[in-house]
DNA sequence: CAGGTATTCTGTAAATTTTACGGATTAAAG
DNA sequence: CTTTAATCCGTAAAATTTACAGAATACCTG
């Protein structure tokens, strides 16, 4: 949704096609040079950042809608996405966004009853993904991208810092639970690599021979016969993940500590 | 709500007063007779099953809405109430009930664009109760209520029965991670009371003295001077939780395996 | 009131899991 | 060849979890 006539008719008659009241916000994960990171898009004029979002069509299931979304906004489709908190507790989220305000940036003409400035219920969902395969599509709203440091994320619109906190809660807690890493790392990684990843995630320390001694006895990784040329040090070997392992722990759950 | 005037209000124009699209449903437990209970109401005419819900006021918080809807069936505040998952994947959630079944049940005249019967996704909210202390409120719609079993739910209006499946797994999920019982138990207990709680809600079993020394290890419960007298059997101690180590491992978590 | 019955209650040893920890190996650079 | 910085590997101690049985109690019955 690029040209001018698009987003006019979507913000005149949206509510049409698209249910009212309720939006999705995607907290995009990724994993950059051992940092755990955020997408988040520039809303043009109004220089602050925000969530990459959209609505659900009247017929379009919840799940699809949501990767419908995330397709739309990065190119990608394997991925893991979930769901995890709806937030609606502030009941004038968008009134911050006043409609002159809207029309001055954008040069869009609304009505003080326009479907886009009613109260607007957010349904979070959260993606993993490899940074380096995804293509940030920007919008008629957005005219650019970044992403962020997890654990430094500037002032978001709305209510949207309180969104990406429980995403990161939800993501630390999920991974005593499930297995993660599949859509962060690349198909083949280092021990070193996953063993960051996790550190990164749970903000702590593990100690690097239980860590892999566990992951290699939980069968969800298995041993490459290839290394990794790293310049001037000893070349560390490649892993790859069991698939079939993996989605199996991701069906079941594991328990435990790493 | 119960007069027809009122529901009729509601029917007609209560997309003024409330969010249209969106609605909560509500899975109470309960726990009786060492059974895991489910609240059902009963629909007027249709002969059908469902969970208690309810709508979100235009101008309400979400979580107040969820309270709100709670205490006007169960006529209980103090309880424990979460968030666990917004369902919508059948886009035609609500189309089951045809406008006509409805002004023939109900007499009540309703268009085809009626509010009511526009799509709905819905807010899945699970709450525990000691149902002694439940004063369960019917309205227009529901004639009848019951405590199921929570293994043996009938089957539900919509796709309500996938609601119920996912609230079961995740309170089996949170029970890792959280202390439950203040709100499904009276104030005072027995350790075999809350030994087959927990064996109930978990569906397995669980060693009596291994559980009950967990417990006091975790010091979420404290035992009392008082017995309470079962009959032809020895007395059993009472004992209460420790407010303060409980409302802390709800903040804080816990990770046991009991 | 003595014995029977059904329930509560308590401790310890074995098995398993988690934790702690250091030194040998390797690849390239100097 | 030496140095440097990183990977890789195993074992012992500590902590946790599991498995398991018998004594105590309260009332009922004969």
């Amino acid at each position: 949704m690029n040209s001018f006539e698009e987003v006019n008719y979507f913000v005149q008659n949206g509510h049409q096609d698209y249910l009212p009241h309720i939006s999705i916000d995607c907290v995009i994960f990724g994993y950059q040079q051992q940092q755990l990171k955020i997408l988040l898009l520039k809303w043009k004029g109004l220089n602050g950042w925000g969530l990459p979002g959209g609505f659900i069509k009247r017929r379009e299931p919840l799940s699809e809608a949501a990767y419908r979304i995330l397709q739309e906004k990065t190119s990608l489709n394997d991925l893991f996405l979930q769901q995890f908190h709806v937030f609606g507790d502030s009941p004038y989220r968008v009134g911050e966004r006043s409609t002159r305000e809207f029309t001055e940036k954008f040069g869009l003409e609304v009505q003080a009853d326009n479907w886009l400035f009613e109260r607007t219920l957010s349904i979070g969902y959260f993606a993993l993904m490899d940074h380096v395969k995804v293509n940030v599509q920007t919008d008629f709203f957005t005219d650019d991208y970044q992403w962020w440091d997890a654990s430094d994320v500037p002032q978001l619109l709305f209510d949207q810092n309180e969104v990406v906190e429980k995403a990161l809660l939800t993501l630390r807690l999920q991974i005593y639970h499930q297995p993660i890493g599949y859509n962060l790392l690349p198909e083949k990684f280092t021990l070193p690599e996953i063993h960051t990843l996790y550190e990164t995630i749970l903000g702590k320390e593990l100690d690097q021979r239980n860590f892999s001694k566990k992951l290699m006895a939980l069968g969800l990784i298995q041993k490459l016969n290839e290394q990794r040329s790293i310049g001037a040090h000893r070349s560390p070997f490649l892993y790859q993940f069991e698939k079939e392992k993996y989605e199996q722990a991701l069906k079941e759950g594991i328990v435990h500590t790493y």
